[in-house]
DNA sequence: CGGGCCCCCTGGTGGC
DNA sequence: TGCCACCAGGGGGCCC
């Protein structure tokens, strides 16, 4: 499941291959894995657009167009997006094919068909459809901000970590690897967190972030970066899919409940 | 405002 | 070996 490491990865590595680069045809295998728009629509406006800087706001990736428009993708549970050699084969759900004038075109392929392409016409479209919270690993992203997002609020914690227009890009894995690191309760009330826990979990949250990217991102099934490589992170979550394992910090047995109709893997012990 | 549920989808898994 | 119910889950929509 793309989160924000992810699609921060596959932002990196597209946008060598598409920045300044002429789209010479599109091809629509699956209409429905376009969000506001006909594939007649998609044609009309990307066939001889060129491709700008690659943005990201959250798990939404933003692909500048000369024009100001943006092209809006977000992954969802199994998109892929990567630049291939335009004779590469078709690979088994592949949605929408983006030729480039580089030999080189962009697959978005999707097994589960929940990721979608949006377009945008400017940057307020493209902030309206990417409506989310702060940036966890923006400057601007302090503890007080963190605070901010929890205050006031009856729902859990890691429901919280999960509500997109709380804080930006935190899916069910490094919600999880976050309240591990900060020693939180996932069904602790977000309102009940005191000074020195926030400030332990906005820790957390940033450092599963950053040690997720400079892995490379977190390959459980689907995720591959715009190269068409899997990330390492897998090999370094602490608890994500390890319920029934030893907990890294004090060997308990890590426990599997559902917090807001999410599995989630804490440590019993080590959360409190 | 928030909790719960359904829906969108497909492939993998576990029970029988 | 085969069939099938069930599960996973990001986000939007809906109801209460």
């Amino acid at each position: 499941m793309p989160e924000l490491p992810e699609v921060e990865m596959v932002r990196r590595t597209i946008a060598p291959h598409i920045t300044g680069r002429v789209v010479e045809a599109v091809q629509v295998l699956w209409p429905g894995s376009l969000a506001n728009m006909t594939p007649e629509l998609l044609h009309t406006r990307l066939v001889g657009a060129r491709f700008g800087a690659a943005y990201r706001r959250g798990k939404y990736l933003g692909l500048a167009l000369g024009s100001g428009a943006y092209l809006v993708i977000h992954l969802r549970m199994t998109g892929r997006l990567t630049a291939c050699p335009i004779d590469s084969t078709q690979e088994r759900h592949l949605r929408v094919l983006i030729v480039l004038d580089n030999g080189t075109a962009l697959h978005f392929v999707d097994q589960r068909k929940f990721g979608r392409i949006y377009w945008a016409a400017d940057a307020d479209e493209f902030g309206q459809i990417a409506h989310v919270g702060p940036e966890p690993l923006s400057d601007e992203f302090t503890p007080e901000v963190l605070a901010a997002a929890l205050v006031g609020s009856k729902m859990k914690v890691k429901a919280c970590l999960l509500d997109q227009n709380r804080i930006a890009g935190l899916g069910n894995i490094y919600a999880d690897e976050s309240l591990f690191r900060a020693g939180i309760h996932p069904e602790r009330s977000a309102s009940s967190l005191n000074e020195d826990e926030v400030k332990r979990l906005w820790q957390a949250i940033r450092a599963s972030l950053q040690h997720a990217i400079e892995h490379g991102g977190t390959t459980l099934r689907d995720y591959v970066n715009g190269d068409g490589h899997s990330g390492d992170n897998q090999h370094f979550l602490l608890v994500y899919g390890r319920a029934g394992s030893n907990c890294p910090n004090c060997s308990s047995i890590l426990a599997r409940i559902k917090v807001a109709g999410r599995g989630t893997v804490f440590c019993p012990r080590c959360q409190k």
